[in-house]
DNA sequence: CTTGACTCCGTACCATGGTACGGAAGGTAT
DNA sequence: ATACCTTCCGTACCATGGTACGGAGTCAAG
């Protein structure tokens, strides 16, 4: 194992770049402090590297943002339990919120687009259809105060 | 009726400067044209505006972005339902991805919180739990092309 | 020994969706 | 009429998550 950082990023599925952003915010090992590698100040990367990316992939498929999740991986080193079971369960119930909005959201479209269908002239439904709410917040981080 | 832009603004559950933001990107009238109202220069709004303050959040909660809502509300003006279908069809395809991932990730997250669950102390297995992705994309509209 | 591929690094830029600020003008209550 | 609240308006700023750029260094092949 010795990866180069663009064999890394292809390993996770992003761009070298990508693979940079997340040394800077702390999410993934910065060469900086050492040159553990071959050549003078190149950095190569293992399966811990690896391992870590894929986690920040599915991370952020659960929601969670950036910062929390540099926090997941230092609770990880700390072992503090209790924290990193409490910010589960909080992204659990958001989770549960986002999906349950989604689906209604889901249902909403669905209608919209079975009224749109038929003829092709004169104006679809979409804002009449939409409009009667039973919908509330965003991509789900954002609260739902109705 | 004639509400004032705050009480719009409070029918929507949004602030006054959502509203204004909303008008500059062209989803709310603007009321620069001309004065409606009252005072000079003074906007009132109506129960059109509400209704399509409405529609905003809805859409939002949709997943369409602004830019798509603002289409979606001219496509209603001119009536162009092919476009609107096509519309409500791509944006429902992607809810139904963007769905099955959060369940996905709803699964994962559920079984870390229950493998950290129990004891106070050590490491809890975030990133082993994690690991294993089976989750992949992010908050929905990103390519998932793994 | 030059070319090309890759790296490192800082800095700048991008989209998305807001949020805040400051000044001028008008409406309302005391 | 003075204070106070809102409005209007432009402009600036914010977070989030990247993406791109330019310059310099290193390495291997031709």
């Amino acid at each position: 194992m010795a990866l180069t950082i663009s064999e890394l990023a292809r390993s996770g599925d992003v761009g070298v770049e990508t693979v940079r952003f997340y040394q800077r915010k702390g999410l993934l090992h910065d060469p900086r402090p050492a040159a553990t590698g071959g050549a003078k100040g190149q950095r190569h990367y293992g399966e811990e590297d690896v391992r870590r990316l894929r986690f920040i992939r599915s991370a952020k498929a659960a929601g969670f943002i950036l910062d929390e999740i540099a926090e997941l991986i230092s609770l990880d080193h700390t072992g503090d339990r209790p924290r990193a079971r409490e910010m589960a369960q909080v992204r659990l119930a958001a989770l549960d919120r986002e999906i349950t909005q989604l689906e209604a959201a889901r249902q909403s479209l669905r209608r919209l687009a079975r009224e749109c269908a038929g003829s092709d002239e004169g104006p679809c439904p979409i804002l009449e259809s939409f409009e009667d709410g039973a919908v509330c917040g965003g991509t789900g981080r954002k609260s739902c105060a109705a």
